[in-house]
DNA sequence: ATGCCTGCGGTTCGCAGA
């Protein structure tokens, strides 16, 4: 079973590097991030010729996850519980969350999951995101109960740790690399999960984003900020992970590089 | 110090991203 996590910043724009990195690397689910496009606007017939089953929490032009299975999806959740009661945005819950069971013959529970930025602190913004992760907390406690295999993917826009950037002074009054934000990383794994990249021992400086702006990728001014985390279940299961650094080579990339984890669910 | 680049919506620019 492959898993993949993509940041593909607009999935109409990105589609044709979509589709071809999809035909290439043929993982059997891959959950995407900030599609920044309503349901009915997803290029689902293009996705479902490639053989994929296609779940959708769309918004217009921001935010927007999905999940690709080639396996059939059930038990699908679109957003975190108290979504609807948050408050903070008045055009209603942001599309950042998308979970279902992937039924394969092991089946194995997935999210695709799309953090807030947070930028800038000191905002409404950066509260924000640290009350969302709070409910991403309190949700992934439930999910752990379980005890299945469950993998949360996606962007979790935060920088782990000063081994995570090329340049971590240059982070250090960026939401991202903040104590608070990354705090609640370290707590939301403390719940159980299991880093796949680090699993598999990738070395520092395997980066998942360089910036548009002032040469980051030419100059490799990256961060890590795109995770698989695993329960114990799934990394049982584990088998490989890879980062697929070429696709921020393709014709109109992505700011944001695939993850690929590789599980052993018998398939 | 600021903007750099990209996508979106809508209109010739502002917002958001990270």
């Amino acid at each position: 079973m492959r898993i993949a996590t993509w940041n593909v910043n607009s999935v109409n724009a990105r589609l044709p590097t979509v589709l071809e990195w999809l035909e290439a690397a043929r993982p059997d689910v891959a959950c995407l991030q900030e599609i920044k496009c309503v349901d009915e606007k997803f290029p689902r017939e293009a996705l479902e010729t490639l053989g994929y089953n296609v779940e959708v929490h769309g918004q217009k032009t921001y935010n927007g996850v999905a999940i690709l299975s080639k396996h059939r999806l059930s038990d699908v959740r679109r957003g975190l519980p108290g979504d609807d009661t948050s408050g903070v945005e008045a055009e209603g819950p942001q599309a950042r969350y998308l979970e279902a069971v992937v039924e394969a013959p092991q089946p194995v529970r997935v999210a695709s999951i799309y953090l807030p930025n947070g930028n800038p602190i000191g905002t409404a913004k950066f509260d924000y995101k640290l009350s969302w992760f709070r409910r991403l907390h309190d949700h992934a406690r439930d999910l752990l109960a379980l005890e299945e295999p469950l993998a949360l993917c996606g962007d979790y826009n935060v920088i782990p740790t000063p081994q995570d950037a090329k340049n971590p002074e240059a982070w250090l009054g960026d939401a991202l690399f903040q104590p608070e934000s990354r705090a609640a990383l370290r707590a939301l794994k403390w719940l159980g999960l299991y880093d796949a990249s680090e699993l598999g021992n990738q070395p520092p400086g395997t980066f998942t984003f360089w910036d548009y702006q002032a040469g980051a990728w030419q100059r490799d001014h990256g961060i890590r900020i795109d995770f698989a985390l695993l329960s114990p279940q799934a990394a049982d299961r584990f088998r490989g992970v890879e980062t697929h650094k070429d696709a921020r080579e393709m014709d109109k990339p992505s700011d944001h590089v695939p993850v690929v984890v590789d599980l052993d669910l018998g398939d």
